[in-house]
DNA sequence: GTGAGTAGTGTTTTT
DNA sequence: CACTACTCAC
């Protein structure tokens, strides 16, 4: 193995073998380079089994490609290691545990929507009247779990409120459709370990070192997990940057990598500090923003790199106006510098603000990928077929069964629905057992029409379940189920036009992105279930990869949100909206959370390798009405000297005296 | 039971 | 503005 291009303390940084290891690894210091040498050096210099090994990241996007680093460099394909999210290496060990608990293995993992969705109905049928917001109390229960608050702790934190009663309800009928939430696979795992030692033994036992990447983003929870998963004979090391932590709303707290020694003993500390992506320029002025923050571990970057180019800001009078500057900048960037578009990012806080570039680059024919937003996932269309087949695959999850019962329509209306679920609740049985049932004992409650509909809906249901879930399904199960669903029909019926229909097309070609998906599923696999592909799609973000296979030589421009910009690097860097109330985010400078949007602004910055440019418009439209704003009140904390006019004038002639002087004092000045 | 039309509501970030 | 939830005429 070569670790001769290592600098001292990355080269400490991937062969020290202390027990416990800290990595304070800076913004673009050869973080992922050092945890993927470090892999590959356990395995091949000391030759730890692989599947001994767990590293985990923050995305499966990051996993992903450290796993390809790692076998490239051992020169081997290595199946047994792990490297994922905490939330995939759970799942993966509940479905051999969960049983335990009283779950059945083939439990289904909600996604946001359907947790949403479930909680719009408890509390719209269990709490009538008060006015609760689904989506608010989806984050409050999750914060909760997080945070490692019980129901129990809920009800004495809450008294008299409502939300403990929500939270309750929430948890037991969750347990009922056996399904889990994203929190609940680390919460139930947790519980496994804690609940019974044997398993604890059982996996610590092929357990010898635990790698964690951005460690300053774990919460209690998981942090919990990863105390849980140690023991004496193994090895965790940690790596992180607590100027990068950028999700304390999820739970995270910067404090577990400032305390990391106390929970983990004899802890060596390396320090990364060298940057090899960045110019000064823009190190300096992330800096600027940053050491604003108390509260953080004293560090200095540095870089070989020289000045570079100055940044550039553009203060845009209107968010067309920002996007026609950047659109035309990329533009230029691409045609008359010959720079490849993947070098080139769009960064911004929020995910909606990426519609106004996608359709300016459109219209210019730049090339462009968005990542994140989960598009094809989000469509109705997709999410119709996707929720059928987690109902073949549970047909008592309610949730999802009541979703498509009437998709296509087949006159199974709102009354109908109540009607299900109230003989349903009354009998404590799944609304598919009251289906089954239903022309012996209920046939006085509804119509022959209805009935008849019921009936035919619970044979296809039934019918595609046993096709879906056999082994191997044929691979023309969800072609023909396609079919008999009348999809096509329903499409044209909803979308189609007279004589266009472009739009009734476009949504069957995203079903059969799908389909496609799925039997790419089937190829892929030995023994393929419904199960993993479902839980494949809701956690490991299937589709994202796929999306990337789609337009594989095809360099393209990425928009993508700062926070999902986390671990990329790019030449050229456009931080779009940097505006008071957007990059300060209103709602932080309610929360008083301002640190961490300096911490957003800071990895958004040192995403840049040569050229920064920042732009805000005078004037936004917001709710549908325009509104003046202004630029980031962060704009004040970055050095003059970082700015492209200041630069250009150094360029071309000396400094003038006064221009001099005035560089003088802002430097006296800090 | 369906679908068009309207009134009300809400917007950070992600596994 | 965009999305939903609800009303009312068929």
């Amino acid at each position: 193995m070569n670790l001769n291009t290592l600098n001292p303390q990355q080269y400490e940084a991937v062969t020290s073998s202390d027990k416990s290891l800290l990595l304070l690894a800076g913004a673009g210091s050869g973080k992922t380079r050092v945890i993927t040498l470090r892999i590959a050096y356990l395995i091949r210099e000391h030759q730890v089994p692989p599947s001994h090994i767990v590293g985990l990241t923050f995305t499966n996007k990051a996993a992903a490609e450290m796993k390809e680093r790692v076998q490239q460099i051992t020169g081997t394909h290595l199946p047994g290691l792990f490297l994922g999210t905490f939330h995939s290496y759970a799942l993966r060990k509940l479905r051999r545990y969960i049983h335990l608990l009283g779950f059945n293995r083939h439990f289904v993992v909600y996604d946001e929507t359907d947790v949403r969705g479930l909680l719009r109905r408890i509390c719209r049928e269990d709490f009538p009247g008060k006015k609760v917001s689904p989506a608010q109390t989806a984050s409050r229960i999750s914060l909760c779990k997080n945070s490692m608050i019980s129901i129990r702790k809920a009800f004495e934190q809450y008294p008299g409120e409502i939300f403990p009663r929500i939270y309750h309800e929430y948890t037991q009928t969750m347990k009922q459709m056996n399904a889990l939430d994203f929190d609940d696979l680390l919460i139930r795992f947790n519980e496994i370990l804690v609940r019974f030692p044997e398993v604890r033994q059982e996996i610590q036992a092929h357990l010898s070192h635990i790698l964690v990447d951005e460690f300053q983003d774990t919460n209690d929870l998981q942090l919990f997990l990863l105390k849980k998963l140690f023991h004496p004979q193994s090895s965790i090391c940690v790596v992180g940057d607590d100027d990068q932590s950028i999700y304390a709303w999820r739970g995270a707290q910067v404090r577990h990598i400032l305390e990391f020694q106390r929970y983990f003993k004899d802890t060596r500390t390396i320090r990364l500090e060298q940057n090899y992506r960045s110019t000064s320029t823009i190190l300096q002025a992330a800096h600027g923003i940053i050491s604003k923050n108390r509260l953080r571990t004293p560090k200095k970057l540095w870089t070989a790199k020289g000045r570079g180019k100055g940044i550039t800001v553009f203060p845009a009078c209107d968010e067309e106006d920002e996007v026609q500057f950047v659109t035309g900048e990329i533009n230029a960037l691409i045609n008359s510098d010959n720079i490849s578009p993947d070098r080139i990012a769009v960064l911004y806080r929020s995910n909606n603000q990426s519609r106004h570039f996608e359709a300016a680059l459109r219209k210019k024919r730049v090339p462009y990928r968005v990542l994140g937003g989960k598009e094809l996932f989000d469509r109705a269309e997709v999410k119709d077929i996707l929720t059928y087949l987690k109902v073949f695959l549970n047909p008592h999850d309610d949730n999802s069964l009541l979703r498509v019962i009437n998709v296509p329509q087949r006159f199974i209306g709102k009354k109908t629905v109540e009607k299900l679920r109230h003989t349903a609740s009354q009998q404590k049985k799944s609304v598919f057992q009251v289906i089954c049932q239903l022309e012996s004992l209920f046939e006085d409650d509804f119509s022959p029409a209805i009935i008849s509909s019921l009936g035919r809906f619970q044979k296809l249901i039934e019918k595609y379940r046993k096709l879906f879930t056999a082994s191997p399904p044929s691979s023309e199960v969800f072609s023909s189920f396609l079919n008999e669903l009348g999809y096509y029909e329903y499409l044209t019926k909803m979308y189609g036009k007279k004589d266009n229909n472009a739009e009734v097309e476009k949504r069957y070609e995203n079903i059969l992105a799908l389909r496609k998906l799925y039997e790419d599923f089937l190829k892929s696999q030995v023994s393929p279930r419904l199960s993993d592909f479902i839980t494949s799609l809701a956690i490991d973000n299937l589709l994202d990869k796929k999306k990337e296979k789609k337009d594989p030589g095809q360099p393209a421009v990425t928009l993508l949100t700062i926070h999902s910009a986390k671990g990329l690097e790019f030449d050229i860097v456009f931080l779009v909206g940097f505006e008071e109330g957007l990059l300060p985010h209103k709602n932080a400078l309610e929360k008083q959370s301002i640190a961490e949007e300096r911490r957003l602004s800071y990895v958004a910055f040192t995403r840049a390798g040569k050229k920064l440019y920042l732009t805000y418009a005078k004037s936004r439209k917001r709710y549908g009405k325009n509104r003046k704003t202004e630029v980031s009140s962060f704009f004040s904390d970055i050095p003059d000297e970082c700015m492209q006019s200041l630069q250009e004038e150094n360029d071309e002639e000396p400094l003038s005296l006064t221009e001099a002087w005035k560089k003088l004092e802002s430097r006296l000045s800090k």
